[in-house]
DNA sequence: GGAGTGATGACA
DNA sequence: GTCATCACTCCA
């Protein structure tokens, strides 16, 4: 199956996040092993507007990554401990991602880059497979009623912003 | 319900 | 330099 082009990402968050659904996620690991799993859940983060987004707090070290066009991996560490995967969309200097929560038998998003070992290495990183770290597609087509949309986890904070339902899962 | 963990941004 | 906060997970 085909790794999906810079192309795929340089469109709206919005139009992006549900669309990943149902795709690949394809780690390689340098002695050749591959773990491929289903997307099966993705939360959108939508500019400096989008309080829940961390480019909310405008340019910074962190937040640059967003800012560059679509197509590259956004990778933070929360709470000291877990890296959050996130894919970069839209054109350069709007900052905006998706934030791959789950992804095959696991859920959470923490769990999710420590199981394919993925850390700040891989930040700024193209989605390709010279990086190790790409989404392809699955051949699956995911019909509009097999997707729900709920409002995101854990962004309490941001206001009328946390109410958005930006976060959208694939029906089991 | 509450702790662990350390980078990050705000403020001085 | 200090301090509070955090796109989470696990254990009680």
């Amino acid at each position: 199956m085909s790794v999906l082009s810079q192309h795929f990402f340089e469109r709206p968050v919005l139009t992006v996040a549900p669309e990943l659904l149902g795709k690949h996620l394809v780690r390689e690991f340098p002695d050749g092993t591959t773990i491929k799993l289903q997307i099966t859940e993705v939360e959108a983060y939508d500019g400096e507007k989008d309080l829940a987004c961390h480019a909310s707090k405008g340019r910074t070290a962190r937040t640059q990554t967003m800012y560059e066009s679509g197509g590259i991996w956004y990778v933070y560490l929360v709470y000291g401990m877990y890296h959050m995967l996130n894919m970069v969309t839209g054109d350069a200097d709007y900052p905006a991602a998706v934030l791959i929560r789950g992804a095959g038998e696991l859920n959470g998003p923490g769990k999710l880059t420590k199981h394919l070992k993925v850390d700040k290495s891989l930040n700024a990183r193209a989605s390709a497979t010279s990086t190790g770290l790409w989404i392809e597609e699955s051949g699956v087509v995911v019909p509009e009623h097999h997707i729900i949309r709920t409002p995101r986890i854990g962004v309490d904070y941001a206001g009328e912003w946390a109410a958005k339902p930006y976060r959208f899962m694939l029906a089991s």
